[in-house]
DNA sequence: TATTGTTATACTCTATAACTATA
DNA sequence: TATAGTTATAGAGTATAACAATA
């Protein structure tokens, strides 16, 4: 059954403490935008992941496994997957490295390009879509501002917290 | 064994295609201020979704467990754990609801406002850290265009998207 | 019949340890 | 001895279905 909605107001929950912190702003924005950009790359059996790693072999010929686990900031382990799934979709190959027998050069396929180029597309009509309500220089501010903070966030290392009660 | 540096060129691997979407200096960003996020509360024992759900029961006292997931956007049957957890630690209460006797109103004891003052100051410390680069009105900027990046995100549903092949 | 809180379950992401084949 | 790729596994975070008590 419903509640009933006139009799006592709905009282909304005040969530305005929350919204005080830019931290806030920032993740909510970051989820709305990687949620389009799911629905944006799903059409093309590629997750966000896949996209970015197909992007980088791409644009890279003949990298390896650790290099792109590295630009990718995942575990090694974990790329094994990434790179399994462009493999078997017949995205990418891995071919073998001429100077060392265990390392795997990886190297889109023309397939793979196609994809890649039809992705990247869809990708960039994305990113007019979501930033367009803001203008080329709101963006461009906008681009420099997260840069400058992402930096703030990761030069502080472990220890540099405020001493804190339990 | 190391590497030859000399050699042959290390030849840095470009990610200059993926730098140019605003998408991934919006995620890239997001995380490093979570991450901090996540060390400045470690030391209160709290994670982030403890942190904002004993917030909001401080600010909405007899919240009910739906009201209190609706706000946070997260699944009910899900909230029980973070409810569970704060509960055990002493820091809120289920009382009982006098209209109806299936919900429950949340309450923070002292203990637990004492504790979400104090992780509130280290949070906004945390802050003040990460977005002191970029100025007040910086931040001002930097929190509107994400609040118009958001909205532009959550406006377009699910079929909104470029035709794509497969 | 619908809703609240709850349990159980599953799926994705991510992180760690250990193995193999090469170097 | 160290490195590249791989497997197995475990932990978070999140989503769905079903149940008992209550409306």
């Amino acid at each position: 059954m419903m509640t009933e909605t006139a009799e006592l107001a709905p009282d909304p929950v005040s969530d305005r403490v929350l919204r005080s912190f830019a931290g806030y702003a920032l993740k909510r924005a970051s989820n709305a935008v990687q949620a389009d950009l799911v629905r944006t790359l799903e059409p093309f059996g590629l997750r966000m992941i896949t996209f970015t790693a197909l992007l980088l072999i791409v644009e890279n010929p003949d990298l390896s496994q650790t290099q792109l686990a590295g630009v990718l900031a995942v575990e090694r382990s974990n790329l094994v997957t990434i790179v399994d799934e462009l493999e078997q979709a017949g995205w990418i190959a891995r071919g073998q490295s001429p100077r060392d027998r265990r390392s795997h050069a990886l190297r889109a396929t023309s397939a793979g390009e196609r994809l890649c180029t039809a992705a990247r597309r869809a990708v960039e009509a994305h990113e007019a879509r979501l930033f367009s309500s803001i203008g080329a220089d709101g963006k461009a501010m906008l681009v420099n501002a997260l840069g400058l903070v992402e930096n703030a966030g990761n030069k502080l290392p472990v220890g540099a917290n405020s001493g804190a009660a339990r």
